[in-house]
DNA sequence: TACCCTAGGCGTACTAAGTACGATAGTCAA
DNA sequence: TTGACTATCGTACTTAGTACGCCTAGGGTA
């Protein structure tokens, strides 16, 4: 049996698993996946680097851990709401935790150990389709539908600079400017008449997807089970 | 005036750059991107690892090539389709070349500067719809949606360990059984009654989604311009 | 024919990053 | 007080990217 009481009280800045994910998460949003280094990583936390091992295993860890942290900042459906609403709201939610973390999306890929928080949601989210009537068929589609988006959504905006604001029309205006002169119409048409005019935002085509597919999926399930 | 022609006849295995990218995708589909190394490269080149260093600035160019090469196997939509064909063609093509090269999704995150490859597809996908009716608006809508779902659905796509198979089945039941029970009823009921079915094919959920969302975009375009 | 010039290939070595290993020090139970 | 435990640390090994400079084979030119 494990006293789980009577907590030693050593330095109060005592190091642990958790601070050492929260230290990560903080450090990645500031400077990025691939700049997180252990040596870093253990500046940030006041500690030398190998001290770190003593709390993971390693940096493998780290990241399974940050990825199941991120999922834990999502909200989950709650199960009293009907299942568009609810849907929507967690959309909404994982778009902006995703935005908030936008090294987390690429991570997601090569992570093959997902964390309780991540099972939880996972649960949730299936939970959601299912009482609001979903085959288990349909459910599926759906997931994989929402989800996809979703990712690829947060994606997309992870590349960007700033979504909305002028450093993205920056960039955009330094990669269209040096193209050769009519080589690519369309994509200088769709850059300076739509992007790069003031107040375009990207990160707003998010709920006219989102918005689309759960009405596509609301007739799908219709359709399917009149 | 650089003399173009007396190519230079040489050893008949002289390497390039076109050499280089081809056998950094080749090795990067048969172990991984994370696995691909200057060393491992080179050795698979039959050269001495500085040798690449010749015909390449660094490693970030030659990702950066490798998107490009990508991009440049995905079909484009024809000019003389209308949009809604088209734009389902080339999509199946983005995902069967993006299972191609499960590396090359989240590897499109961090690279901020598209080869000519990717702007030549983009212009295509954008002349297309516009084309097709849609507004410049609605393009930007439409390019967003599909594209992200492509993408998500592609980074799931890249998790499993192979789209079908029964080490997918293998897979889902060594994550499954180790679970509290009970913890995750909803979790469990689809995987065990849907995902472990035989025949299952996770794959063959993205035809599902792009059309909902093919037919879902028809549908917008024609509401907001009758 | 002889020479040299150059591009492409190579060997060596430096730096950064992950981490194994063993030493040390501060804390608590007996 | 003391023994033992455990968090912390210093050192050093391994792998990876790549700078730098040498070497050599071909081809152009005299």
């Amino acid at each position: 049996m494990t006293p789980s009481a009577n907590p030693p009280k050593l330095q109060p800045t005592r190091l642990s698993a958790a601070r050492v994910l929260a230290g990560a998460i903080g450090l990645a949003d500031r400077i990025g996946i691939e700049q997180l280094t252990m040596r870093k990583l253990a500046t940030e936390l006041d500690v030398r680097t190998m001290t770190i091992y003593h709390h993971v295993p390693n940096k493998e860890a780290i990241l399974d851990g940050m990825v199941d942290i991120v999922f834990s900042e999502i909200s989950r459906p709650p199960a009293d709401t009907d299942w568009k609403t609810a849907m929507r709201r967690r959309s909404l939610s994982a778009r902006a935790v995703l935005a908030r973390h936008p090294w987390a999306v690429p991570l997601m890929e090569s992570r093959t150990a997902p964390g309780p928080e991540t099972l939880r949601h996972h649960d949730a989210v299936i939970g959601c389709l299912r009482r609001g009537g979903f085959s288990i068929g349909m459910t599926a589609h759906a997931y994989a539908l929402i989800d996809s988006y979703i990712y690829g959504f947060a994606l997309q905006e992870a590349n960007l600079p700033a979504t909305g604001g002028e450093q993205m029309a920056d960039l955009a205006e330094a990669i269209i400017e040096p193209l050769p002169t009519g080589e690519y119409p369309h994509l200088i048409e769709l850059t300076t008449e739509h992007i790069l005019q003031a107040g375009y935002d990207f990160g707003a085509e998010f709920e006219f997807g989102l918005d689309l597919i759960l009405d596509g999926l609301e007739a799908a399930a219709k359709r399917s089970d009149p």
